[in-house]
DNA sequence: TTGATCGGTTCATTATTTGAACCGTTGGTT
DNA sequence: AACCAACGGTTCAAATAATGAACCGATCAA
């Protein structure tokens, strides 16, 4: 691996539950040399990718990763394209949805939006990333990845077998479903969304407190989850997979 | 300049005007050897930094970034909490507000807010650079900067003397102006703001339609800004230094 | 056909990265 | 107060990774 990689990988250590931390934690957690690794972080703070915080000097992400993200968001409309389509989705089922992306061989949340009909929901954070064995969404994506890729992932993954079952539910279907896999009592239902080249990008998914849940429900959800499926490919400009669309009831 | 570096300033390339690249594009605009440009650029779209797109295969910023850019926000809610403040900036002036960063020596359009008053408003984009010689939000943060910094900066434009006086205005009022100068009939006001250890860190400004401008508009400008920046800073737990919190009339 | 440019690859040369040991500070314990 | 451990950061010879001229096949225009 390049130095630019072990850099970046430096950069997916800070998560939610550890926004920052000091020189010794990242060496340590990236398993690199102090010196190597101060010397990445203060490469990439003259750029503002990081920056150091507080007396104690910690490292935390920079502003530079804001323009970066507007940017990109300016480029291709990803998440604010989709918003409406989400909040739209979650007042229809009353539940929470969500919308992730398969970024480097993970499954990365891009956005969500809450119900505002129930007092109980299912929270979520944006940011995080998605394991591929307990999610709905997990299950949609490798559906209909290339074969290669999903088997890549597959391998590593601790029930490839359960995974597949989903998959090929999903590919019956056009939607996978989770029981209380990812978290208890949260039922799990994901559609997968596609680019210009026909290519699986991400999943589209909501989130419903198990309780609540009914044949009713779940009609309602799976129908309105291919809906706004096929819409935000389409906002993409993507192409949804011949078999798909026929079990979505959308035109090829 | 570092291997990182070198990648880091390829991400760089990409602007508004251009948010996609060819491989030889970018090679030859960063000045790298192609082969040297290609390593790079399949090591960052290994991590999802940047992507490939269309049958040209030209780059362009990747979905990675939109997970750091929520990690930092949710982090260092900088543009998130600053937004109502410059909302309510906007709708009291009648003008458009925004808001800049100092990032790795450039200031950096972070955020900004029009005003649904007029028809005719100053428009933005977000994600640009702001000239330091030509805007409001550069002298008021070069005002506030430490010396050498300032000079480092000073010494890169194109008539330090003139921005030497926007400086000198903004300590001694408390804020800097421009007219006409980065656009032909926009009104720039502007006051620096600061982080925990006192430090400017960026700039809050109003652009303003030129032939709109009264003393009256101004008044309110000046002070509406006033209030703005120290609200801002104080959000961020900045620390306002002694002699602009007499200016801006806050305790210190 | 020719020629120019594209994205991408190869591999000997070269320059950069690397890491053990070091420094000065800080903060808690004895 | 003395001690110790851990912190952030620096040094420099040794080792490794980056570099770039030349090359490939494809595409496109003349």
């Amino acid at each position: 691996m390049g130095t630019v990689g072990k850099a970046l990988d430096l950069l997916d250590l800070f998560t939610h539950q550890q926004p920052q931390m000091g020189l010794s934690a990242l060496a340590r957690a990236a398993g690199l040399n102090k010196a190597t690794c101060h010397r990445l972080l203060t490469e990439m703070e003259s750029r503002g990718l990081v920056e150091q915080a507080g007396p104690a000097r910690e490292y935390r992400l920079g502003p530079a990763v804001l323009r970066l993200a507007a940017l990109r968001e300016s480029a291709v409309p990803t998440r604010d394209a989709a918003m409406p389509v989400l909040r739209r989705l979650a007042d229809a089922t009353g539940e929470t949805a969500h919308l992730s992306h398969l970024v480097a061989g993970r499954l990365q949340t891009l956005a969500f939006a809450y119900s505002a009909h129930h007092g109980i929901k299912v929270t979520m954070e944006d940011a995080d990333f998605l394991p591929f064995h307990a999610t709905a969404s997990g299950a949609a994506v490798l559906a209909f990845l290339p074969e290669a890729e999903a088997a890549r992932i597959l391998a590593t993954l601790p029930a490839p077998a359960v995974v597949r079952e989903r998959m090929d539910h999903c590919r019956q279907h056009g939607w996978a479903e989770t029981v209380s896999t990812f978290e208890k009592d949260v039922h799990g239902t994901a559609v997968p969304l596609f680019d210009t080249a026909g290519t699986c990008t991400g999943a589209l998914a909501v989130a419903a407190a198990a309780p609540r849940m009914t044949p009713a429900l779940h009609a309602t959800i799976t129908a309105e989850l291919a809906r706004a499926g096929a819409e935000i490919t389409a906002l993409r400009g993507g192409q949804v997979p011949a078999p798909l669309a026929r079990l979505w009831q959308i035109p090829a």
